[in-house]
DNA sequence: GCTCTCCTGCTAATAATTTAGCACTGTTAA
DNA sequence: TTAACAGTGCTAAATTATTAGCAGGAGAGC
């Protein structure tokens, strides 16, 4: 059992985190190259006994979700983007990000990210 | 030959991204659960045939680096990472990424970043 | 009630990944 | 020069992932 996941886990894991809790047809739909409902079954199977998802029963369906918080399984993967391409700079991330398309971002977009380094600035003291 | 890459291949790929040109043993050794040499050189034969990485000969030894820019690399990931979970808005990506431990950058980093938003307002006009 | 549909549980087969071994070549240094 | 070592090319095996099929049950609509 490698702790690491396959790419078809990673697939729902993903499709997962995107939709929210959702039932196993909504993640068949959302996969690349949908398999059979059986697989996909198959493999939520598989995640909820790793323990990475957890499925709740209402009535005789299931819907499934994350059995991470959302916001960890974020800081996550977005800490191992920084790492892997950043060298872990976060700044140089958000310059990516914000950077050869900045000029797509609203005024209102604009006010929202002066208003968090505002934030940050006072937070330091 | 699925189009997407199996788990094993993604970890080479992204020791490959956080090293930049390197060689099969920097690779291996930049693995989880590191496999056996041999293993390591059969899936960079495999990545460089699917056109992912590049290896270019230094005397009779490889030295293996991505194919594509890493700049490209880079901003595919972090478009899927922004669409997986914050829903395509790069705004809630950069919250995410300055939220909790924002107070521990430092004034230059702020600057920097306000810096770059000024940068964007500017280019809108 | 009956039928149609969609779900579940379980099982099995296929396809792919992941692994390692072996023979050969070049390089290094004792 | 000749071991010892590290690299390559190629091959083959074993584990895993991935896929699908079938039987049974719950709910919806006629």
């Amino acid at each position: 059992m490698p702790s690491h996941l396959s790419r078809r886990e990673r697939q729902i894991m993903d499709a997962v985190y995107a939709q929210g809790e959702c039932s196993a047809r909504d993640i068949q739909a959302a996969l690349p190259d949908p398999p059979s409902y059986s697989s996909v079954r198959a493999l939520l199977a598989i995640l909820v006994e790793k323990g990475h998802l957890k499925h709740r029963q209402i009535g005789s369906r299931y819907a499934y979700s994350a059995a991470q918080p959302l916001s960890k399984a974020r800081d996550g993967a977005l800490k191992r983007l920084v790492d892997t391409f950043f060298g872990g700079s976060r700044i140089q991330a958000v310059n990516a990000l914000l950077g050869r398309d900045a000029d797509r971002l609203s005024d209102g977009e604009l006010d929202e990210l002066s208003g968090l380094i505002e934030q940050a600035r006072r937070r330091r003291g």
